[in-house]
DNA sequence: TATTGTTATACTCTATAACTATA
DNA sequence: TATAGTTATAGAGTATAACAATA
């Protein structure tokens, strides 16, 4: 590659690359999602309540790799929408839990479907073999270095 | 993999992969510069500003695919810190030009040598294979999805 | 005292659109 | 009228820290 004299090129990093089509990704899903009234990581939490049903907002939190503050944000604006509702846990005065409405379980599945969508135009172009190596490579990576966050996708 | 009438798993999605190991990495190179005064979206400016020592704003706006306010707010900031200088363009009374001071001249470098050593936490642990699998796997996309704006890594 | 959740505050990143000065 | 640049405004995403209620 460069020699070691050589001033080392931005374009040279494997992290530029990687976030230049990280982002690609992530906008065109976020303007997918758009039309539908939610964002990113509103999505992520839908998601998240999908499959757990009733969650703490401590727990949510963890699963996201976010702070409580954040979460507590964006349940409030989910709620707003109509799409969760927030509950007193009864088991602990302090606590809450979400859940999803109706509407949010409903909307969650569409959701998911655009993402499928979002998946095939940008990855859809590569070999299944390249495919197949991306998603290795990428999980290797995070079981190196011990990453567990749940991304805003 | 999964059967037509599963609903699709959010960690199935290669988006999500690239969007955790992504996140990873440019919260990590920002942690490294924050230390050293700048953001992550600053020194992509004075990246640029260190190939070609003197740009135009609206320039350096389509070379980061940014906008024009977005770079003017950006070269507010480097000027702010005394690394960047604003000069009238001679030749265009309208015109602008951005370029590095001395110390911004000074400091690109070291930040390039943090941007080495990030890709070298988070991607040394991949075989020489798998990185230049990767790199290529990644570039393809690019190419095919005919992307060109610079990231903010 | 420790924990749960909310709220207050602040900052980065980003975009759109209005505005100013020049061409 | 068109272009270069700045500024105003807005909103997403995020974090830290203070706070209230409960354990």
């Amino acid at each position: 590659m460069d020699s070691a004299a050589t001033t080392s090129d931005l374009t040279d990093h494997l992290g530029y690359w990687l976030r230049l089509v990280s982002n690609h990704v992530s906008q065109a899903f976020a303007r997918k999602v758009e039309a539908r009234g939610v964002t990113v990581a509103e999505w992520v939490v839908m998601r998240q309540l999908l499959d757990v049903e009733v969650l703490a907002p401590s727990r949510l939190a963890e699963r996201m790799g976010a702070t409580r503050g954040t979460v507590s944000k964006l349940a409030d604006r989910l709620i707003g929408k109509g799409l969760a509702i927030r509950s007193p846990d009864p088991e602990d005065g302090r606590g809450q839990t979400l859940s999803l409405t109706l509407a949010g379980r409903t909307l969650t599945p569409e959701l998911a479907l655009l993402a499928d969508q979002n998946d095939a135009e940008v990855f859809g172009g590569l070999s299944a073999r390249d495919r197949a190596a991306l998603a290795r490579i990428l999980r290797s990576i995070v079981d190196n270095r011990g990453l567990k966050a749940m991304p805003i996708e």
